[in-house]
DNA sequence: CATGAATGAGAATTCATTCAT
DNA sequence: CATGAATGAATTCTCATTCAT
């Protein structure tokens, strides 16, 4: 494990200052990420070479060894590093969000601007998504990122079934569509299929998603 | 072109019956096109090698380019053909379909089911999906394939929306949301993730999707 | 051994009759060392497939094998072939002239136009006289056509010396001089390097030779 | 370009000096290209394989490529290298040499040691001049390097029309005369077909040759 | 710590040869 | 006899990983 938990790393802080050696090293680690990821949504995992991403971190083939064990590894650790980046943002939007309207809202939103602004990301976070199909080499690790943002969502809704603001509905099915609808609206923009504003398309997806598409 | 086109087939059918070296031919492309699909929804297209591929099919390495001229090719014929024949089923259905919310039930149904039969299709949809974002490689016939789909929903809209059987929503972004919810519905049935039958899957979405989750 | 010697051929051709099988067989062997012969000429014997050579011949390639042990083989035949119509076009013009002037001027002038006619031979001719340097893997029985040709030249200037016609000069540097001096003249014209007609060729290059043998 | 011309490289030597690593990568290649000479001329070059390359220079085969970047490349190097080392060989005894005669007596002996000296270097040299004719891939820079000695002949035979040191004959064709005489004597020696020592062959095929073109 | 040259285990693809039809 | 589909050994080239400097 290369990096811990936030939490973790914090309490660990005050117990055992960190050395000069220890900072460098997490700039290091941060800055061979940064080209990783770079580098694995440009070409996907395994076109990507470690030269590719050495030299686009601007060091040379073998140090790349010293902090990471494996190029695989160097790949979980980017991958984390933006789940952990996402999943941070849309935490704080959906909580700073008052109305149960506004934190969906909060919630597409967040995620759509965080992968317009990481396009390269997007590539990353969704092959693997798809890899985490019936595939067992994902770890649970990254099963349970997923689904926690599903989780997020579920607890807001509860909270608006019970003052009787939504419809007597499965709350997981209602919270899975926000999910699926704001992927799909990734996807659109991300490939161009969309010429609305992003708030234009945030808010015909929540509307949709809010009052269906019947008659009233 | 290794496989032409259902019609095209058929009519040819007549006027140059099929000799026998057809027929074979025809039944290894299949043979080798199952087997490279279950290799490459095992693997991946990178991980998934030639002699996999050969072994599966129960040929040998060099059988293989009897057939098709490269790995590539393999994959391009298993995926066309799989988007195809889903095509095909998805058309029928929502074609005899009668009410517009029996023919949207109707795609979302036959698209959960055909990759619920076809589970390591999936894979290979997926994330070929998932490369086609910004990924220029792609031939535009891919792309085509997917949004056919939309399209496909987009009419039956149009003809709902005339009706006035719809809210005046844009047809596009209900459409896309079908897509999208549908899209999901499968990864989490093929996750595990539901424990419902098809039929209450599907009616959990369809329902969702038209009647939204707002209280009348 | 596929093709007999001529002489050891019509020999036996007296005792036993050719049956219908025995003509066929030895038109497919002609049609293909004519195949081949160009298709070794255009492309080395390595690049030249056994498919290029059946294709070229209009046969399938398992019929190859029926004539031929191996794409060696036929090789070896091809060029076996051509050295012998070389061989005997070249003897029968020395032999028809009368002179010794004219006798050397024959052995040029049919070997310059033998290769002008057959261009692609010459590839495989000279290819095989440089690979014969210090290679063992080339039967001897090649080594010795090629110094036959050069044993035909020595015995003309034999007589030529006897009667007084050439300079007291080693016959055998004389004849090796006749043998690279005509190589030399062939691959001049079959490069494009010369402009002459091939009289005028042939007439330098004996002039050249003629002058420097020819006694005081 | 993998090896710069000899001047630019003396020149460039004095502004930036070579690092150690420049050493060592000149190093390298002088050995892969020592090793595959002996190689290419041992087997050819369809051949001839890296690995055999990579075993003869005791290197790994991935090795290779660092120094080259395909197995034609490494071919082409060592053609050239023995290409310009003999040019410069000749060039040189030409040049030092004082009179007519001993000028075309010292292209032709230093040719010969030379390929005596390097006798594996004649395969390659040899078969690519057969190769040259008729074949297009061959670079115009190595049929420039082959009819560079012709020329290098025809500039001494124009100065010696002039004294009326030889006949009045066509230069070129007396240079391609030696240029012949020449490559067929090295073919004799290097194939054990001649017997007398170095200066006995030259002597004969130079007087032969001399006579030819000598004023009455 | 950092480097990058060296390694060698594969991977895709080709093609001479065989053999069932 | 003729065929050509099938085979699998062999070939070139790549790249993750190691390790001497």
């Amino acid at each position: 494990m290369y990096e811990g938990a936030p939490s973790g790393g914090t309490r660990r802080q005050k117990l055992v200052p960190r050395t000069r050696k220890d900072v460098i090293t997490e700039f290091r680690r941060a800055e061979i990420l940064h080209a990783a990821r770079a580098v694995f949504a440009a070409r996907g995992f395994e076109r990507a070479t470690t030269a590719d991403i050495a030299r686009a971190a601007g060091i040379a083939k073998g140090t790349l060894y010293l902090y990471y064990r494996s190029k695989r590894d160097v790949y979980w650790a980017a991958l984390r590093h933006g789940l952990q980046e996402l999943r941070r943002e849309t935490r704080r939007a959906v909580n700073a969000a008052g109305s149960i309207e506004e934190k969906i809202r909060a919630f597409i939103t967040t995620k759509v601007r965080y992968f317009e602004d990481h396009r390269e990301f997007f590539k990353i976070y969704d092959e693997e998504f798809g890899h985490a199909v019936a595939r067992q080499v994902v770890p649970r690790e990254f099963e349970a990122v997923y689904l926690d943002q599903v989780r997020m969502l579920e607890s807001v809704l509860q909270q608006a079934a019970r003052r009787k603001r939504v419809r007597a509905v499965r709350v997981d099915a209602a919270a899975f569509a926000v999910f699926d609808l704001t992927r799909g609206l990734i996807t659109q923009r991300l490939r161009g299929w969309s010429k609305g504003t992003l708030d234009q398309d945030v808010a015909l997806v929540f509307d949709l998603w809010w009052k269906g598409i019947a008659p009233r």
